[in-house]
RNA sequence: GCCCAGGUGGCGGAAUGGUAUACGCGGUAGUCUCAAAAACUACUAGUCGCAAGGCUGUGUGGGUUCGACUCCCUCCCUGGGCACCA
């Protein structure tokens, strides 16, 4: 500890170097000093192999596209670290790594408007967007960055295409599918925002095309399932419960009149299957051109559908309001009443959904509005209880359904009963009268992984006219991404690589003959579906993950990044684990064991976003008031998952709260007590203690819980005590610097070592809280008279815990005198050590 | 339409059945200074009052309770998710 001037007390205002150290907090200056000795320490890069209590704290890797990182980036990036070196603090190996999902549509489309080739780009956004990591402080292991642009990298993306591929996972089917005009490429279900692509907003189109999927749908019941064994944020969880859409019900099946043919549909309400007087079917269905082949409808019925597709296709459709419809001219043997119901295209039957065919009846809004549109005859089968209610039902006044007491009158067996109660019974009825099986539909789709663009892992494929679809030998992965100055997209429906056979030209692996590459390259989401594998891997070049690691540090412990992902890449990456799962590659199936969604940055109560043009950069604030301000002031903005709103003379306030903490430690130093220790102790005095303690279990709860606003609240609040104080102990400024360390680690760091602790405060424990001494401090209570405050009493907890004294004492205050005088106490309510209300007349 | 958050001073927010507005920003006054900035000190929900003190107050209206920002019901608003899903 080097020797120390002394100075006065009031000494702040005078500035003066104490042993070469500067008194002003020059941030810049000591951030950059620590960040380098952390690196150089490798304190935030643990043994991978032999780390004890490992802690994997993982948030979500940014895209480097755009101009860099701005502000909202850092939020969420900080708030992960807090809590990382939060639980560093507890003793835990925390491995907090970074890297950068740098391949991608948005990626491309920046390169593209910028006018520079993604390669050449790329490059530039990964030094800009890493000198900007560097600077905000985390303590990110920079030994083990992930590029998914890279070869080493996008080797194993390719290579677990592959390994799908042999497991039956991916497959190549022509389906309509979303197209974005703009982007040029086909989009899967959960890139399309009502109707729009979510990278451009152009409107998506509907187009038939032959691409690769990979089939999630195997995967939806335990995708749902596997939601219950995790702890995630409510919203994301109920966000992808939503997505998958999972709907219970009936698969009927009944035969078409005068044909060969049976048809199946999906019904959700089975209940009211009684009451089904037509049936529709979707215009994009296959067997419609069966129903009508060679008779008077067909002209008519497939001018119809022509004529919807077109709606359809330019996704115009939902916007149309009326639903639309044609009779096929066919008939359905619909057994369970006996009757020929009359089959008809509907513009608001779904082809993907469910059978792409639908039992209609008067007890859905939409079959109804469609019957009473064209004429169709309705039965209702079910009734309110309310006669003159019932009454109207049956001459259908209106659509009566979903209604949990209304009473059931056919079939016979179940007359009287009440809809709610009598679903289950229903479906088992149905499923032994023969008329259909009990079964669950699903929303989501399979993932549509191929892209007609150039910056991604190209598609490991190869077609072989006698073989068919042969995957690329894994020896000769990866299949490298070419240079090409044509990279930008045709829009044909064909990837710009496929205007060069250099590329696609070559031979098959099965049969040696000339054969074709794939020429699409993978969605983005694939590359982002397993980094969090490769972390932990990046110093392995002949596998995609090391097996002995991931079991040592995965599942996650804990997750961080945005909910705008909660159905994109959080529903992907616990897809392509359950399959390695599967594979038995890993012995999980759940990728996060943890996670959390941070908030949104807002500019002045204004989302932030390029065409408004307040995106904020942190590069300068960070130049201006330190890493340390801007952590703090963006975890001060309001509860990390709420996200918060910028303003500058918010940091402005931060900054000045750290210079006070700086210029107290420096200012009072002199009146510590050094290590040696003497008799004043090595504590300040029983307030002190006490607000120590309670500033411990404040601030260490909070911060474990994300609630990084109170716990700066906290630590001011200690500071001001602190501050306020003639004598401070060391071990109240010990206190003092491990609780900030986690919000501002540089600060923290600095002032450790000015006060000749060893270095580094990130790897010392955060100091336990003594309930004890908590409990054997002082107390207000507040005195109530009819629940109105009236006056406080200031007690030891001792004396709080009996009630007559305090009653007494309360009693006897003059302001309480007043208000019992000539009033009759009807009752008096005491709760310990907080709150004697007298109830009088 | 359904589901999930949320609505508190001039502003960001705190308090999840027990002293509403912690902490910070902003503002006002003062100290220091030739002056300014910085820093520091005091005050800062509204309203009535010289004051002591009173009254009102957490989107709206009601309820439960000795006591409600907090729990229950009604409605309004904001943000997010899902949506011709049969």
């Amino acid at each position: 500890m080097p020797k120390l001037k002394s100075i006065t007390a009031d000494a702040g205002s005078r500035l003066k170097t104490i042993s070469g150290i500067n008194e002003k907090h020059n941030p810049s200056e000591i951030e950059l000093k620590w960040q380098k000795r952390w690196e150089e320490a490798k304190i935030y890069s643990p043994n991978l192999d032999k780390a004890q209590k490992p802690f994997y704290n993982l948030m979500m890797f940014p895209y480097p596209s755009a101009e860099g990182m701005h502000v909202g980036n850092m939020y969420a990036f900080t708030g992960a670290d807090v809590y990382g070196r939060f639980q560093r603090m507890q003793g835990k190996a925390v491995f907090e790594p970074i890297g950068l999902d740098g391949f991608g549509i948005h990626s491309e489309n920046y390169a593209i408007k910028a006018n520079k080739h993604p390669v050449e780009q790329a490059r530039t956004s990964e030094k800009n967007f890493y000198r900007q990591l560097k600077s905000i402080g985390n303590g990110f292991d920079w030994t083990r960055t992930v590029e998914t642009y890279k070869p080493e990298y996008y080797k194993w993306t390719q290579w677990l295409f592959i390994q799908l591929f042999k497991a039956g996972l991916a497959y190549r089917k022509k389906a309509p599918v979303n197209f974005c005009p703009s982007c040029k490429t086909v989009l899967a279900d959960e890139q399309v925002e009502d109707g729009l692509c979510e990278r451009c907003n152009s409107i998506a189109e509907k187009r038939d095309l032959d691409q690769w999927f990979f089939k999630i749908t195997k995967y939806a019941d335990r995708l749902l399932a596997g939601l219950s064994q995790i702890d995630w944020a409510e919203k994301v969880k109920t966000a992808q419960k939503q997505w998958i859409g999972k709907s219970e019900g009936v698969n009927l099946r009944f035969k078409i009149k005068d044909m060969d043919i049976h048809f199946e549909m999906f019904d959700s309400v089975p209940q009211t299957f009684m009451a089904q007087t037509f049936t529709v079917i979707a215009p994009e269905h296959k067997m419609v051109y069966e129903l009508v082949k060679g008779t008077e409808h067909e002209k008519p019925v497939m001018e119809f559908i022509k004529t919807i597709k077109k709606k359809k296709s330019i996704n115009k459709f939902d916007l149309e309001k009326k639903p639309e419809g044609i009779f096929t001219g066919r008939y359905l043997e619909y057994t369970p009443t006996g009757k020929s119901i009359p089959i008809w295209v509907a513009s608001y039957a779904i082809y993907g959904y469910g059978t792409g065919v639908v039992n209609c009846s008067a007890h859905d809004e939409r079959d109804f509005i469609f019957a009473k549109r064209y004429g169709i005859s309705l039965h209702p089968v079910m009734f309110p209880k309310d006669p003159v209610e019932a009454k109207k039902v049956k001459n259908l006044e209106y659509c009566y359904h979903h209604a949990e007491d209304g009473i059931l009158q056919e079939p016979v067996e179940f007359k009287g009963r009440k809809w709610e109660e009598v679903r289950g019974d229903i479906v088992h009825y149905i499923e032994k009268q023969g008329y259909g099986k009990a079964q669950a539909q699903y929303h989501l789709r399979d993932w549509l992984i191929s892209r007609q663009r150039y910056w991604g892992p190209p598609i490991p494929m190869i077609y072989c006219q006698t073989c068919s679809w042969q995957p690329v030998q894994e020896k000769d992965l990866p299949v490298k991404l070419p240079f090409i100055e044509d990279y930008k997209p045709l829009g044909t429906g064909q990837a710009p690589l496929a205007s060069h056979p250099e590329f696609y030209k070559t031979k098959c692996p099965k049969c040696k003959g000339d054969a074709k590459r794939e020429t699409d390259v993978s969605d983005t989401f694939l590359d982002s579906a397993w980094y969090f594998l490769r972390y932990v891997s990046t110093d392995i070049e002949t596998m995609a993950f090391d097996t002995e690691r991931v079991k040592k540090w995965l599942p996650v412990n804990m997750y961080v990044g945005g909910a705008e992902h909660s159905v994109l890449h959080l529903l992907y990456s616990r897809f392509i684990t359950m399959c390695l799962h599967d594979l038995g590659l890993i012995s999980f199936e759940e990728p996060f064991t943890k996670f959390r969604a941070h908030g949104l940055i807002v500019k002045d109560g204004a989302k932030m976003s390029k065409s408004k043009g307040n995106i904020v950069v942190p590069d300068a604030y960070i130049k201006k008031f330190g890493a340390d301000s801007l952590r703090c002031y963006l975890m001060f903005t309001g509860p990390f998952d709420m996200g918060g709103n910028f303003r500058d003379s918010g940091i402005e306030g931060m900054s000045r709260f750290l210079k006070r903490v700086w210029a107290l430690v420096h200012r009072k130093k002199d009146s510590m007590n050094n290590k040696s220790g003497s008799k004043k102790s090595l504590l300040g005095s029983n307030e002190a203690l006490v607000f120590m303690n309670k500033t411990i279990k404040k601030v260490t709860g909070d911060i474990g819980n994300l609630k990084y606003n109170t716990a700066i609240a906290g630590l001011m609040e200690y500071y001001n005590f602190l501050s306020s104080q003639k004598y401070i102990a060391i071990e109240e400024f010990r206190v003092l610097l491990k609780l900030l360390a986690p919000l501002a680690p540089h600060i923290a760091e600095e002032l450790w070592e000015y006060i000749g602790e060893k270095f580094s405060i990130h790897q010392q424990f955060l100091p336990d809280f003594n309930e004890s001494i908590l409990k054997a401090s002082y107390l207000t209570i507040a005195i109530q008279i009819n629940g109105k405050l009236r006056g406080v009493l200031t007690v030891t907890s001792q004396f709080s815990k009996d009630k007559d004294r305090v009653e007494q004492l309360a009693k006897e205050s003059d302001k309480i005198k007043k208000y019992l005088k000539a009033k009759e106490i009807k009752k008096i309510i005491y709760i310990e050590g907080k709150v004697i209300n007298f109830v009088v007349t």
